[in-house]
DNA sequence: GTCTATACCCTGATAGAC
DNA sequence: GTCTATCAGGGTATAGAC
């Protein structure tokens, strides 16, 4: 707890939030993130790891205070590394419609599609009262990160006529999230298949709804 | 998987989907509800199990054909007792605000408040891949009850002008299941609080205003 | 730093007494 | 049916050679 898992390494580090790691590290940290992303925390043994990682037990050891470290050394990375950034470095069009469409291209294709994005979201819900801390990270790079550029959006557009704006980027948001857990892990793509065109456009016209009444 | 874990039993057997349970089943299920619930499936040992439930390891084995078997018929019951009829034997008003508030109020009071719901919740995510079964079955039991109900009403007041019933339906309840899990399981009560109420009256303004927008 | 070997504990599942 | 006792295997973590 009081001491970094990580040694020195050549490489600059930019920020406290993304430690140098050596190559040796990156390989350990692969293997891991095979087995515990398919296998989930209790599931996972260090003896696979260190077979998957291609090193020797004793390595992981040295590299890793124990399991815990490891795990958490894991998660942080791969959801900083994979979603720190989807919803900051883009150009956005203004138009209501257009800007509303394209966040929620980014959050399919930069966020849903990819591999590793269910599976991470499936551990981290699964250890959420062992590992609080990477619950709250997971929370505030990849949740809030999209709703604070929605409510910005509506602060600038006072034409949207949205009540609550921290609300119904809550709403927004949480219907995009809610459907990849339907429709992919609930198995709700065999059973009561929604479109994704079906669920944007659906969102759009309840959104865009509240600036029509405000026309009339 | 071939024969049933459950013994012959006094107790009228109802349906298919609620076996007769004697009494010292009971007394196991309970047991590895505490545990279960608690620790996850490959966090939950046997061992535990039977001290939990004052039973002896053997007595278990006797009753269920080993751990996944014990673990399947357990959550089958949690899902089914729980939530089977929550959205079901209700009487509704028929004024679309009054409606669409009490559907929100049940989900909140029946579902998210039961302490059970959020540790279930967890659980049949962590094993949606290990246990396919018994995502599709609360996906069946739970979710997709309440969107049925919200898709006849809809399909029963055409004033209200929604287009795609279903798509809002999704809209309406994953935003109700969102708002528990971010605020609930990954600490936004901490973070980003926002009230039930807030939610859902920004829910009720965006459904309503399709109506608006027919009238005007 | 990295390996092999191992200590020590707990796992799921079973055998046999009563 | 229910118990105690026990099996073989695998768990995390460490010791010591190189």
């Amino acid at each position: 707890m009081s001491q970094t898992p990580f040694s020195e390494s050549t490489t600059l580090v930019t920020n406290e939030e993304s430690p140098a790691v050596t190559q040796k590290q990156e390989q350990i940290l692969q293997g891991a993130m095979r087995v515990f992303l398919r296998s989930g925390y209790a599931g996972t043994s260090m003896d696979r790891v260190s077979t998957e990682a291609g090193v020797s037990k004793q390595t992981i050891y040295s590299h890793f205070r124990d399991k815990k470290g490891l795990f958490k050394a894991l998660i942080e990375r791969v959801t900083i590394g994979n979603f720190q950034s989807v919803f900051c470095d883009g150009e956005f069009k203004d138009e209501p419609s257009v800007f509303l469409r394209d966040l929620t291209t980014i959050f399919f294709t930069k966020v849903a599609d990819n591999p590793d994005y269910l599976p991470l979201l499936r551990l981290i819900l699964a250890e959420s009262e062992n590992f609080p801390e990477l619950a709250k990270l997971y929370a505030r790079t990849v949740i809030q990160q999209g709703k604070k550029l929605l409510i910005k959006y509506f602060a600038d557009h006072p034409e949207l006529n949205v009540d609550d704006p921290e609300a119904i980027a809550q709403i927004f948001f949480g219907a995009l999230v809610s459907h990849v857990i339907v429709q992919e892990m609930l198995y709700g793509k065999e059973m009561v298949p929604l479109s994704r065109d079906r669920l944007v456009n659906g969102l759009m016209s309840l959104v865009l709804a509240q600036q029509k009444n405000k026309e009339s």
